[in-house]
DNA sequence: CGAAGCTTTGAAATACGTCAACGCGTGTGG
DNA sequence: CCACACGCGTTGACGTATTTCAAAGCTTCG
């Protein structure tokens, strides 16, 4: 989904909502009513276990969409926080459902953005079922960095808006191997790294951590 | 969806197919024509990556729906092999999202489907990115369980159809860790296992292990 | 300025993987 | 019909990647 896109969503439903950094832009619990699509920036999306435990499932950009899965119960079963000040669309459902009727290609693309993020989440299954740690990160930044790129940003120079503890979580790992594993690329001449910031050096080294010669494959 | 919805939308469309135990349903880059919906027998959805290795996503059993996931680029990135003969009721995905334009229930259907299948894969992602080993199988069999039950079969009593490795596969661990987890449940008079046939002893106390006081939880 | 949370690094522990051997069932071809 | 191979499943011994625990430095923000 381009800016313009969202931008003319906007326009047919008109309200937009500010989200600053820690806030929730829907918890766990909540009625169904939106879909969110982000404008500017980031959000992580958090599934919570009975036991209080809980898994990142995803890092969401502007551009992306966020609340598909609560469709089906009528009710949030995640909750997305900003990652920093971020402003989202707020697109109601209702009438998207209404409008879709009326025009096809609103009707596929919504189709296309189900199908794109589950093809997306069984990537993520390999990486967490099959992949070893130094795989995942070095995938995560790769996929990360492509992200950016799409966006017309940096590919190899950025500012991570998530904590270690966050990127640890979603890749099924712990804040400090994460650190180790930075400590590593860094070491290894792959990546710079201060603090958040990051340079990519080497994408094709990375690449082959990864486990994948292609470096842009891992994108939305 | 019921048996009652499948055979309505056979109706529609009226095509059938028969998938023996170890063929494909589709294959990774065949194109996207259809949706199947599973009368009888099981499957295993899988990814594989560039370096060939793969990783099961999920099983499918009858009254559930495979493909979803190649809608948007028109093609297959997966595979889907049956583990016992089995047939599928063809869904030709043109007609469908035609029929979906004028019947609103249909199109909410759809939607439900994708959202359920999104959520279904955030357990998934808690269950590899946090879960132990032990929680894991629990988990899984627990799972398995309630979709027999749902189907109107014994929720203690089933004969699994896929392999170890595979359920090792879905889990992220390997097989020779399911077969003792096995030995260790059985040991503890968790479950009663012979080959593949299972019977669950307690599901209390294999909810506890899975780490869930409700065993009921998981269903998709 | 202080507290609280994030990050880094090291040392020790452990859960799970790897390797290896063996038994079992099943299908296949001589 | 038997022999054999092959894939699956089990179990044990051992190795190791990652976690856990701990301590200290560093940011950030009230």
């Amino acid at each position: 989904m381009s800016r313009a896109d969202i931008d003319r969503l906007e326009g047919v439903t008109g309200r937009k909502r500010i989200v600053r950094a820690g806030e929730m832009l829907y918890s766990a619990g909540d009625s169904f009513q939106n879909l969110f699509a982000i404008r500017s920036g980031s959000f992580k999306c958090v599934v919570t276990a009975v036991d209080g435990d809980i898994q990142v499932t995803h890092f969401a950009f502007p551009g992306e969409l966020l609340g598909l899965d609560a469709y089906s119960r009528r009710l949030h079963t995640s909750y997305s926080e900003a990652l920093e000040d971020s402003s989202v669309c707020l697109l109601p459902f209702v009438q998207l459902e209404r409008l879709a009727r009326q025009v096809p290609a609103l009707q596929q693309q919504i189709y296309s953005l189900f199908s794109d993020e589950l093809r997306q989440e069984n990537e993520i299954l390999m990486l967490l079922g099959r992949r070893s740690a130094d795989t995942r990160l070095a995938a995560f930044l790769i996929n990360i960095s492509s992200r950016y790129a799409q966006r017309g940003y940096s590919p190899s120079q950025f500012v991570l808006s998530m904590s270690r503890i966050d990127i640890a979580n979603y890749l099924g790992l712990t804040a400090e191997t994460i650190s180790r594993l930075f400590s590593r690329l860094h070491r290894e001449q792959l990546i710079r790294v201060d603090g958040r910031s990051m340079q990519i050096l080497d994408i094709v080294g990375l690449s082959e951590i990864a486990g994948t010669h292609c470096s842009y494959e891992n994108s939305p």
